[in-house]
DNA sequence: ATCTTAATGCAACTGAGTCGCAAAAGTAAG
DNA sequence: CTTACTTTTGCGACTCAGTTGCATTAAGAT
């Protein structure tokens, strides 16, 4: 049992992440596939994609969700400290993951165990 | 025109936070005060104080928006990089203000206007 | 080829937050 | 204190992201 399948939906949806490295916004996700798979099949496979590891997910500007591929290098899946910053840009939306680290100090009397971080800017794209 | 009033409604808010150092969720809020206003009125009100500089929202854990006091020492209400930190408990869902400032660094190539940074972890009364 | 179990479609639902508009309450001027 | 003007409020309908139950479909192991 939990055996996660690979169905054309799912081979759909990868092959979204691994063609650029920018995040992906569910709501963009369920747009682009609306005449392949319904809504809730969307939000379903990113949810087991997050749970195997592949994906991570975290909360853009507005309050929606936005999911991109785990890197070995500066993604370790599982909340901790060393969860990587995202930047999104205030004109266009353009959503990534920042390969940096950010040192997150010792709060006394907080056991901190997950930090997210989220930067708003303008991107180089939008600055030009 | 544009005046802000002080109506029965704006100082039961206000009376609210100043009684606790914690932030307060909208829907805390809004339960809090169904029998003595209404629920739109309640965003309505927060959404005016923040305008005016004397709360400051965020997003908590599940994306709801929490409110909280300024004071002059760690908030200036313009998002920029002297924002504070916020910490959540994973447990009873206590959010508070931190009063450190965590420095971000420098990110080429992005323009970076403002940070959100929320700290998740367990806090002193539930770790006892 | 069959069978078991996971995945999907669909439609209804949830829950936070917003909006338009008429009624009510502040505030300033007379 | 009244009037006149403007902001606030209540109410109900609405929006929008995300979830859920359930019957149907399709992986993939045997």
């Amino acid at each position: 049992m939990g055996v996660i399948r690979k169905t054309k939906s799912v081979s759909a949806l990868l092959d979204a992440f691994s063609q650029q490295e920018i995040a992906l916004s569910t709501l963009e996700l369920v747009e682009r596939f609306k005449d392949q798979m319904n809504r809730s099949t969307v939000y379903r496979i990113l949810e087991r994609l997050e749970n195997e590891g592949v994906l991570h997910s975290f909360s853009g500007q507005d309050g929606i969700t936005w999911y991109a591929l785990c890197n070995d290098k500066d993604c370790s899946n599982t909340p901790k400290f060393d969860t990587h910053p995202h930047f999104q840009c205030r004109d266009c939306g353009k959503t990534e993951c920042l390969p940096i680290s950010v040192p997150i100090p010792e709060v006394s009397e907080h056991n901190v165990e997950s930090v997210s971080l989220l930067m708003v800017g303008q991107c180089s794209d939008c600055a030009s």
